[in-house]
DNA sequence: GTAACACTTAAAGTTAACTTTAAGTCAATA
DNA sequence: TATTGACTTAAAGTTAACTTTAAGTGTTAC
């Protein structure tokens, strides 16, 4: 019932180049995956837990580095839960931050992008009115 | 009344290096600045306001390509606002999807410490019911 | 006059996150 | 049996955005 997946299959699922999944893996963000006898990577639903996890961050412009501790901190057991925790609460913390920003800029160029209307629209009326 | 600044006062100013100023204006972001007697850079208004706007855009990610590409727009006059209102607006949307997945992933960073901590809580639960 | 200081330019170096290349292995297919 | 296709590794290359370095100029302080 465990359904696997070559390298090809699982870059085409998570939309990740394959040479990119082996980067993951040579940086130890996803850990040494198995190889069948022909020694190629075979990808279970760890690995695939494991790639939604580095998507998910990476996409927030999470680091490598960063996710690396994570991993690493996982991979010590348990007790390092609440140091996980902690990373956790200091990148989201962060991506808050960067969110506000965000938010910011959005309203600045909202007010930019409005600033062009306007001048757009007068422009247009003044036209309307030399043809009169 | 006009206030003048040197390289390293504007530096200051906007927390930026010296080095990233040159840079900026080098790669065409801020126009060539204006030389005092002694070869040196004299920033004033109309410098602060790219810096500004410059400064806003990268701290949302926008790339010194894209801001190139306004500010040549920018040069080309009034005739150019309908192009560099479309570019914003593209920016616009870029930055609202950036944000939206921002949001998603701190409400599954939210999701994971919270796990964390019912794990810490159920702990030390067990851990006071031994000690009865 | 010479040292210190604030700048200048051009070019080389750095870092992160990939991506590409080169050379090789293995299993199925013509 | 030879070619094809899917993989493998290690290493080199790429790109963006800076940052550092090296060599030089001009003004002020001693």
């Amino acid at each position: 019932m465990e359904s696997t997946l070559t390298i090809a299959q699982t870059s085409k699922k998570f939309n990740i180049p394959t040479s990119t999944l082996r980067y993951y893996e040579s940086s130890g963000l996803i850990d040494p995956v198995q190889k069948n006898e022909s020694g190629h990577r075979v990808y279970t639903e760890k690995e695939f837990r494991r790639i939604r996890f580095i998507k998910t961050l990476r996409s927030a412009g999470i680091t490598i580095e960063q996710i690396k501790i994570y991993v690493d901190l996982f991979h010590l057991g348990e007790h390092t839960i609440p140091q996980r925790k902690q990373i956790l609460i200091d990148q989201l913390k962060i991506l808050e931050m960067q969110a506000e920003t965000l938010q910011n800029v959005i309203s600045d160029l909202k007010d930019t992008i409005q600033n062009y209307e306007d001048t757009l629209v007068k422009r247009e009326l003044e036209q309307r009115r030399k043809q009169i």
